[in-house]
DNA sequence: TAATTTCCCATGGTATCCCATAGTTAACCA
DNA sequence: TGGTTAACTATGGGATACCATGGGAAATTA
């Protein structure tokens, strides 16, 4: 599982530092790397492991064949995304045009988001982060937790 | 199920021990550790172990997938929380961060509150206790025991 | 050959591990 | 039942390993 907001530097071979802890969840899952690709829903980066890809194959193909939202999500996620493999230190490469999607320059800020993960311009993220945080404050209520559904206690 | 309150120290390094009875109700979850996060509705950090947080991606991922409140769940919750390892003795770091948001200096209350406990500066701590007492003792009525619906122990 | 990209080594800071101690509770035994 | 032992909890401090980062050399690619 994806957690906690790390923000790494990003150096002049536009490389960077993947959060240690974002390392070994992707290693276990057996590819030492991750997935990476820019989001269709702003100006940042979304990855996740190998088992994220799959869960994603898995949903898409229960989808109809011909269905405009089908093509338009294996056009994003597969064809946009990028394996970014890890050096001997943990850090991978950013693309350019993924960097540029992002506006990233110096630093990268990691978000876990539980299954996947999301990289963002630091700057980008601050009035993000503090709107996610008033709608939480005011919405409380709409998250409600399960009544215990899981198996052993 | 985190029960009862507990006031331990906080040393110059920021490690702070867990309670034992905490410890033995997360580990027994299969993470030797804590997830806690600067809570969104004070001054105060929250906590649990894996199951919590697994309970929240349950309830998160009834949402719609790209639904606004949905990301901001997300953002707060898996990207505010920290996995906080046990060291050998059963104690966790608090990051500089948390420990600001929470008021934390010398001290760390841990009020159990069931599938969730709440790290508590002590002395704001006071006023809030004696403020659920006191609505307590005012609404009685309030608290109604279900007609056993759980399946286990 | 020029410009990247990949691999390798070096470093400072921090966090983790490990050992040691005191106090408390629980266990035990005569 | 009283006293002693044993186990565990909470705490302190030093040593060590790991993380994030920087730069150079080798290998690619255009």
């Amino acid at each position: 599982m994806f957690v906690s907001t790390t923000t790494n530097g990003i150096d002049a071979k536009g490389r960077v530092s993947v959060p240690a802890d974002f390392r070994s969840v992707v290693t276990a899952q057996g590819f030492a790397g991750i997935y990476v690709w820019p989001s269709f829903n702003g100006a940042f980066l979304e990855g996740g492991g190998l088992r994220l890809l799959e869960d994603y194959q898995d949903a898409i193909e229960d989808m109809d064949p011909y269905d405009d939202a089908r093509t338009a999500f294996e056009r994003v996620i597969f064809g946009g995304a990028k394996p970014l493999m890890f050096d001997s230190t943990g850090r991978v490469v950013l693309p350019k045009p993924f960097m540029e999607h992002a506006g990233l320059e110096k630093q990268a800020v990691f978000i876990g988001l539980g299954k996947r993960f999301e990289i963002w311009n630091s700057a980008d993220y601050q009035p993000e982060a503090a709107g996610a945080l008033k709608f939480a404050r005011e919405n409380k209520t709409a998250l409600r937790t399960p009544r215990r559904r899981r198996e052993e206690g």
